[in-house]
DNA sequence: TCAAGATGATCAG
DNA sequence: TGATCCTCTTGAT
């Protein structure tokens, strides 16, 4: 689940959620020790997330860091709902006030800050396609001077941040671009396609909560009218469908382990560099 | 019933 | 590069 659209979406669920708020902050399996203490019944000034942090601060100039890596899950929801509060599974923290709950399960990250620790997190994340101000250029040093094949490079949070492995693979795919093309052989164009595309894919996401690459039209209607069909809950061209028949093509989808991950492309269709 | 795998990142060697 | 951490779902046995 977790990409950065994932984070942005949680970001703002929080927010709506407790932002101005006193809220209860608790660890219901005793995790997380003493850290819920230092912001348990404080006020939330704001959740806001960068890539895949989520950061939410508090009125003693505390924040709340969490990362929910790759598999980590937070869900929100409101009292007045079907949904119970009982604490389920493994919760490693959970926030509340009256109206609403957020349990917190398997992240990665999950501990209190002080500001400079938070500074010095978003000192090492590249820029971020979510973000308005988000600066193209500062990714674009880092990738033409690299060797790295760009897949590697798209996948790396200080060049980049909140691109994952499903955003990874379609943006290469929509844009044609082969994985393996190192990152100083990449061409500027290719680069200024890949970021635009991420600008306008990710904040569907964030409004969706699900990645579809295939579809332009994400109303409800449209939704009814052609079901999106994958087991992510949205359609991709590439990301899991290998030895599947490329949509644009007809070629077997190919996937590889790259760094660890595994990378889907189409070998026809991704030609250029 | 159990093992494998997953949209992530860090650390040791 | 490989091992490791965290949780839940899926598919094989």
């Amino acid at each position: 689940m977790p990409e950065g659209h994932t984070l942005h979406r949680l970001a703002n669920a929080l927010d709506t959620a407790f932002a101005g708020h006193r809220v209860l902050v608790s660890r219901p399996q005793g995790r997380f020790d003493g850290a819920a203490a230092q912001v348990s019944g404080r006020l939330v000034t704001a959740s806001v997330a960068h890539g895949k942090h989520l950061f939410t601060t508090f009125d003693n100039e505390l924040t709340w860091h969490v990362h929910l890596g790759l598999i980590g899950k937070f869900d929100v929801w409101s009292r007045r709902g079907d949904a119970g509060d009982d604490v389920r599974g493994a919760v490693r923290a959970r926030i509340e006030d009256a109206d609403a709950l957020g349990d917190l399960r398997g992240p990665a990250a999950c501990e209190v800050l002080e500001t400079g620790e938070v500074d010095a997190i978003m000192s090492r994340l590249g820029p971020d396609p979510l973000h308005e101000d988000g600066d193209p250029s500062v990714a674009w040093q880092r990738i033409h001077r690299s060797g790295k094949s760009i897949a590697a490079l798209l996948m790396d949070q200080s060049v980049l941040s909140g691109v994952g492995n499903v955003y990874r693979a379609e943006v290469l795919f929509r844009s044609r671009l082969t994985p393996h093309r190192p990152g100083n052989k990449l061409k500027k164009s290719s680069w200024e396609s890949i970021w635009a595309d991420l600008r306008h894919l990710m904040p569907i996401g964030v409004a969706t909560g699900r990645i579809d690459t295939v579809h332009d039209d994400h109303s409800p209607e449209a939704m009814d009218r052609e079901p999106r069909k994958d087991d992510h809950g949205g359609e991709v061209y590439v990301y899991r469908r290998n030895g599947q028949a490329c949509y644009v093509c007809g070629a077997r989808i190919r996937t590889e382990l790259l760094e660890g991950r595994n990378l889907f492309w189409c070998g026809n269709c991704q030609r250029r560099g």
